[in-house]
RNA sequence: GCGCCCGUAGCUCAAUCGGAUAGAGCAACGGCCUUCUAAGCCGUAGGUUACUGGUUCGAUUCCAGUCGGGCGUACCA
């Protein structure tokens, strides 16, 4: 609805030959008595034409109320707000254009025809995922859900991982000794290696099938695919519990294997932009507008990260992404700059490229915040979280807050209990529904009339639909298409849970205001169109953020 | 030192990219179940938006500075 205001007033100050202002705002006003939509026009154009703001609102409101539809009154107000009331009837008339659409409801077009590549968690697997990982995994699968939800032709989930590197000899030398330790021979575990236990997992699975015959093998032979392969399957599973599910997984060596990395040297250097020194390949970052210039191949002759990094946003733009979002936490937000500045250089189109950075997350236990590090074991991982806590929960704390707060995750909270915690609001509220519907469809007879599922879109007599709770319930499920809009344009899904929180709240409130089944079918029936458009938008509004919709509690 | 993020109720966080009287949850206090789910509802209390100045009709939001916290600042990823 907003848009069609929106649209209005720009018609009108056509017609009326006013000079058009560039960021016109409509907005919803946090008061009742400033109506419905808001708009500041009036204030915008007063220092153009030199007149006070509530005079120019005064002319233009005539012209606004001729061509309106849906609109009760238009008043003037504070410094020169003009403000929208619309009729009730056109907000109850919606709720059969949210029955109509069902599970389509919310949908969007703002990215249509458009295709996008969303890479997240990319942990590399050197030991199970932790709480740090989830915030990263919910919020990449949630971005990614909202892109499906605007109209992308496709979202391809990815995650890019690398298995060579010295990270991972580490990890494979770490399941040798421990390896080795379990066969009985008398080696020290060096502090600096993977502590966990999961390494002694692998390394007793290792013992069970091959027995003492691998006293000779060295560290990245079987040891380290052995523990790849352990690590990712259990990745994989923590991912699924999440219900994220990935299209690719990226491995960095295939860059190196397709001769990405080679070829990528020689564009630099045919562009000349790469350079010898010290007996190191470097790139002119400092004529990309960066502040020094970076190593790209180290004087061993290996890379630097940033190199592959490079070579496979390049590789994602072959690949025809239109949209390539990649979700970071803070400690990694020093690499990006680097990769952009390579892509321009290779004459890609970088605004095609989004960063969505978010801040770290602090467990806190006991009032104690959790110091934690993979290496260490010291960590707590987001399975646990899970056995915990459950899917839903982890999820929705993960999307609580805006990426670039801190997130202390409370882990007493989430795991002790089920009634403090914010998201079962939401899902009682939809339980809540599911079982008045039940109600309805074994209990309509004994008031005289029979209801069963769809009877409510014939309620011609939706229009009984009066009571002030039950019209603020019908005014914010109009407004779900555009909370999807702005979550998406913004990358911040945290409002999809706060705005979800609100249709909760409106919905209990009618719910303790009015009763639903009655004598009365026709009251009855305009009623249960309420509660079923309800359910629509807090079903549509779980599933844009991953978590579950329960038919009972 | 420099760069990015943050500082809002006792605690954890919002605030529709500059709007009107700054809002939720938890914690505290007082009420509401013989009627469709009390995992709920109603009410009370809680604030100089870290501080100082600036920009304008208007600032939690933008700019400068100060204080405090987090993360970076590699020929680690």
């Amino acid at each position: 609805m907003k848009q069609q205001v929106l649209q209005l007033v720009y018609d009108v100050l056509r017609k009326l030959q006013y000079p058009v202002p560039g960021a016109i705002k409509c907005e919803y006003p946090k008061v009742s008595t400033h109506g419905d939509i808001s708009t500041n026009v009036a204030m915008l154009l007063a220092k153009e034409l030199k007149q006070p703001p509530r005079k120019i609102a005064e002319s233009l409101v005539q012209s606004l109320k001729e061509n309106a539809e849906d609109v009760r009154d238009i008043q003037i107000a504070g410094p020169g707000f003009i403000n929208f009331f619309l009729k009730d009837e056109f907000f109850i008339r919606h709720l059969k254009t949210i029955l109509n659409a069902g599970e389509q409801f919310g949908k969007i077009d703002a990215h249509t025809g458009i295709k996008a590549n969303v890479e997240f968690v990319s942990a590399n697997p050197t030991g199970p995922l932790t709480v740090g990982h989830g915030r990263n995994a919910v919020l990449g699968d949630t971005i990614a859900n909202l892109l499906e939800w605007s109209g992308c032709d496709k979202v391809d989930r990815e995650y890019y991982f690398n298995n060579a590197g010295r990270q991972m000899r580490v990890l494979g030398d770490s399941v040798r000794l421990r390896y080795l330790q379990l066969i009985g021979e008398n080696v020290d575990f060096p502090e600096d290696y993977y502590q966990g236990d999961y390494i002694k997992e692998i390394a007793a699975s290792l013992s069970e099938t091959y027995g003492e015959s691998l006293r000779e093998e060295n560290a990245e032979g079987i040891f380290k695919e052995r523990a790849e392969e352990a690590i990712f399957a259990d990745i994989k599973k923590t991912c699924d519990r999440l219900g994220i599910k990935f299209d690719y997984f990226y491995n960095e060596k295939s860059l190196y294997d397709d001769g990405y990395v080679e070829e990528l040297i020689g564009i630099f250097r045919n562009k000349g932009l790469a350079y010898e020194k010290d007996g190191a390949i470097w790139l002119k970052t400092s004529e990309m507008g960066l502040e020094q210039d970076r190593v790209i191949v180290k004087s061993t002759g290996e890379p630097t990260y940033r190199l592959p990094d490079i070579a496979y946003h390049r590789e994602k733009f072959k690949r025809g992404y239109d949209l390539i979002i990649d979700i970071l936490g803070a400690d990694h937000h020093a690499t990006y700059p680097d990769v952009l500045a390579g892509v321009k250089a290779l004459g890609l189109d970088e605004a095609k490229m989004k960063l969505v950075i978010y801040q770290f997350v602090t467990i806190v236990s006991e009032g104690q915040p959790v110091k934690m590090s993979t290496r260490k074991a010291n960590y707590i991982t987001l399975d646990e979280l899970m056995d915990e806590a459950g899917p839903d929960v982890v999820r929705y704390f993960f999307l609580m807050r805006s990426p670039q707060s801190h997130l202390n995750f409370d882990l007493d909270l989430a795991k002790k209990e089920t009634e403090e915690n914010p998201v079962y609001y939401l899902q009682y509220a939809h339980a809540r529904i599911a079982s008045i519907l039940r109600f309805a469809i074994s209990s309509s007879v004994e008031f005289g009339w029979r209801y069963s599922e769809g009877d409510e879109q014939n309620a011609e007599c939706i229009d009984l639909l009066t009571g002030k709770a039950e019209i603020e319930l019908a005014k914010r499920l109009e407004q779900f298409p555009e909370i999807v809009e702005f979550c998406v344009n913004s990358y911040e899904p945290h409002h999809m849970g706060s705005y979800l929180t609100d249709v909760a709240m409106l919905f209990h409130k009618f719910y303790h205001a009015h009763r639903v089944i009655t004598e009365d079918r026709g009251l009855s029936l305009a009623r249960l169109s309420l509660c079923l458009a309800t359910k629509t938008v807090l079903a549509n509004g779980l599933r844009t953020i991953g978590i579950g919709a329960p038919e009972r509690m």
